[in-house]
RNA sequence: CGGGGUAUGGUGUAAUGGCAGCACGCAUGCUUUGGGAGCAUGUAGUCCCAGUUCAAAUCUGGGUACCCCGACCA
């Protein structure tokens, strides 16, 4: 992408009412605009970023059996009145159309993935099913804040697994824990994302989330750190020690809940009648569980741990683009011949092309939007018949050549 | 939903009853090019509705929006 043709363009103060990290420095690098509170617009980088975790997610879900599927999120009171959630739930916004018909839009999709899967599912030949959808939730939150981290309107992805029993849903459960593990490992969080004991709510002791550690975070765990598990708050009158090993010397922490398991078992089936027969003919419920991830407070959690005071410091995987190449040499030419080579090469380069910027500009704008490679291509370089890189992460500037640099981007290219 | 705060060009800000100003951005031209360039000429603003006053960004009333603390948060 060139930049000089971008929809965006950088700032360089935050607007005075954001406060948080993450939504100052999207906004101030044009990754996202705010439509409202807790409602936000993703611009092109922003949307990139999004993609990239969305793509992580949904490799992941389909790598555990998941089939996607997009459900509505206008639903009908009907459905939610079946679970008594039309009247239970309090963040669940309602609308109403001209005759004054209702409908909720949809907070999650309990209420219309059973009756769904109660279409096609009838046998235990049919189970297990994993079903999964990546799509806008809407919660009536009375405080919407920090960014990405809490809004009333959120992209998530959602997965329901539907069981013959209590021995395959656990296993199933158990095995998911995994898969959130790489999919934080993937996004760069995983060595401060910790699997956290948290309420189970009326079916099971535990449910589980997963909790970035960072002093941005509103949630508050209690963190064992031999076991690298921890305890939410909520819960830790009834659990004051690690589940794991007994440890009572936990450590307080501020954290982001990134991600939630849920044990469901027959909470929604039985309010909907799904069940499958057994190989005896007997009729059986069905078990579930939910598994959640949000993705724009995951997006927002990645840039709260990985910045500076200067700009935002992706890592490779969730960045918009590998490569942030800056021309400040007097012509284009050597530079635009390099980024044609590395988009040529299947690497994701932004082009800082524009004319007239002071160099000082294009690094501080650089260093803003944080893609995790800087190639720069300059006087000093093309005298070289080099071209110079730089991480993000890090201080060190070395020269390379063109095979170098390619070596370099390629080994980092996921295509 | 309780409490507190804020509202001035696209962004950040100044002006406490008396000419709405500055910086950045944007536009045009010239110069400039390794860490947020220079000069010149432009562009663009007082959240909304009432009220007080000769005169309101400024005072009063109502509304709206946003931020923070708390509550809430399958």
């Amino acid at each position: 992408m060139r930049q000089s043709q971008l929809f965006t363009r950088t700032q360089k103060d935050a607007p005075k009412d954001e406060v948080s990290i993450n939504a100052q420095m999207l906004s101030r690098g044009g990754f996202t605009d705010k439509l409202m509170a807790g409602v936000y617009t993703y611009l092109p980088l922003g949307f990139r970023a999004l993609k990239k975790i969305e793509n992580i997610i949904r490799e992941e879900m389909e790598g555990a059996g998941g089939q996607e599927i997009l459900m509505p999120s206008l639903q009908p009171k009907e459905n939610w009145a079946v679970t008594g959630r039309w009247d239970t739930m309090d963040d669940l916004y309602k609308v109403a159309d001209k005759s004054g018909k209702e409908f909720a839009l949809g907070p999650t999709h309990e209420e219309i993935v059973v009756p769904l899967a109660k279409k096609f599912i009838s046998s235990y030949k049919d189970l297990p099913l994993y079903l999964f959808q990546i799509q806008n939730k809407f919660r009536m939150e009375l405080r919407a804040k920090s960014g990405l981290l809490r809004g009333k309107e959120f992209f998530m992805k959602d997965f329901y697994s539907f069981h013959k029993d209590e021995a395959d849903l656990d296993a199933y459960y158990e095995k998911m824990k995994t898969v959130y593990r790489n999919i934080f490992e993937k996004a760069g969080i995983g060595d401060i994302t910790y699997i956290t004991f948290a309420s189970g709510g009326s079916f099971s002791k535990y449910s589980h989330e997963f909790q970035t550690v960072t002093a941005a975070g509103e949630d508050t765990i209690y963190l064992c750190e031999s076991c690298r598990v921890a305890v939410n708050k909520e819960i830790i009158n009834e659990q004051n020690y690690c589940p794991v090993c007994g440890n009572k010397n936990l450590v307080e922490k501020r954290s982001i809940e990134v991600g939630n398991i849920f044990n469901l078992k027959t909470r929604f089936s039985d309010a909907f009648g799904l069940s499958y027969k057994d190989a005896e003919g007997r009729v059986c419920p069905v078990l579930m569980g939910c598994y959640g991830i949000g993705l724009g407070r995951l997006l927002g959690a990645i840039i709260e741990v990985h910045h500076d005071e200067k700009g935002m410091i992706w890592p490779e995987q969730v960045a918009p683009y590998l490569t942030h190449l800056i021309n400040i040499a007097n012509s284009r030419s050597v530079a635009d011949n390099l980024y044609d080579e590395l988009k040529a090469a299947g690497v994701e380069v932004l082009y800082d092309d524009r004319e007239g910027k002071s160099p000082g500009e294009k690094f501080a704008d650089s260093d803003l939007l944080g893609m995790p490679y800087r190639v720069v291509v300059s006087e000093k370089t093309i005298a070289a018949s080099k071209y110079e890189i730089k991480k993000r992460a890090e201080q060190d500037v070395k020269l390379a050549d063109k095979n170098e640099l390619l070596n370099i981007l390629r080994q980092n290219t996921n295509a």
